[in-house]
DNA sequence: GTGGTCTAGACCACA
DNA sequence: GTGGTCTAGACCACT
């Protein structure tokens, strides 16, 4: 479920944001459902738990999950802290990796077949703007 | 022509790897032109030239300029190295961000919009499926 | 009565402490008044007996209520341990945050109106300085 | 500069956070001035640098400060991520301390007095809202 | 049992 | 030199 590279460049901890996130996304992992606690899931990684719990309140932080001392940690409701700073972040970061997309010779067909999967991936449990 | 962030979390070597790929995908500098001198650039920018060496090193690794002792670095013709490893990484992180992005709330139309934007800003000088 | 938010990082007895103290001081809960025992309040909130007794001892050694053994615990009558430390405490927390407030655009008149507005929902019962 | 109480139930690095929020909101630390190194501060109060850095991160993340690998890190211009959801919270504790404040007996007028000298405190440097 | 804090100490990446 | 990541292991607070 978790599939770690110790090796990559990208730090243990940030992997684990990044996984649980998706997973929260794609509502492979729905609201307040419980999250491994951070020992288990240290044991499971066998990474230290120390880790584990910095990508924990990385994610908090960015309102994607919520702990509770003595209870565990559980997956938010829905909409994360989202202000309009963030919002214009991530379509800058959209806008490289498609302007590189393009010069690589990525066609605009395979990126909207992309955005259409991506949708449907996810779309299926929310109400999308599809019906105007 | 090369402004940087100091401020930014990203390093400055990567900010002007960006920078440079940008400048290069969007063919202001344009095949076989010389780059700036590791020097000049460093002088210019009033940054360490060890940065700016790392800089073009990873821009050469990636296909994107080639150096020649004693001569200077200069831009690669088109396409850097192609292969689908690469593309599939790059499609890979552009999925990643797009389920972020409808996450958030930004709708497929300001998606698509983003890509007609982007083309419009490259897409004169690349043969584009444009006219299938 | 208590809505407790099990999500929120605030541990559980501490809410309790909070709410109570609300209640005590909007004069919801009076003075010598019995306070539901902790068994049937930990049922009532399904929540551990202990966490109730906590938040129980806490308002005591505050002051805010007084507990007699065998027979259950009471609201004290107004002023709880009213120190000059404590206040000074208080008054501490409070330019801590009305700075950061500030800081954060929130303007004096916001301020002044949320004193009128807590001193309106409370002032009846106290006898305050408003005519001098 | 950093008084430090290690006996205190409020953790280390949350009470780093507060003081140097108060340095940076009553401009003692002003913009993009270098804040002391990690190792440098975790020296001289004799805490563990990781604990130093827990902080610094936290400020970060509430936009405060910005760090930079290899450079150090410094004081953010201005405005820290303010969205109206953080504002609420700030309202919503200065309530709860108001009325807490006014039920141990601070007057009113004491309130005023309070707000009157912060704003003394950080008005001087910037332009506020006293000439509308 | 849960999460959270802190330390000591190692090693990496950046400038 | 700077910040950043990670580990091993201890101890605390909450339920």
């Amino acid at each position: 479920m978790f599939e770690l590279d110790v090796r990559s460049r990208k730090p243990i901890y940030e992997q684990l944001v990044e996984r649980l996130k998706e997973l929260i996304i794609t509502e492979v992992l729905t609201a307040d459902e419980q999250l491994p606690s951070v020992r288990m899931l240290a044991q499971q990684l066998t990474i230290n738990p120390n880790t584990i719990q910095k990508a924990y309140r990385e994610l908090e932080s960015q309102g994607y999950i919520y702990s509770i001392k003595g209870k565990g940690s559980f997956v938010s409701a829905a909409t994360p802290n989202l202000n309009s700073e963030k919002i214009e972040k991530v379509k800058n970061e959209i806008s490289k990796l498609l302007s590189e997309a393009l010069y690589l010779g990525i066609t605009k067909n395979e990126l909207y077949k992309l955005i259409q999967e991506i949708e449907a991936a996810i779309g299926g449990g929310i109400d999308d703007d599809q019906n105007p």
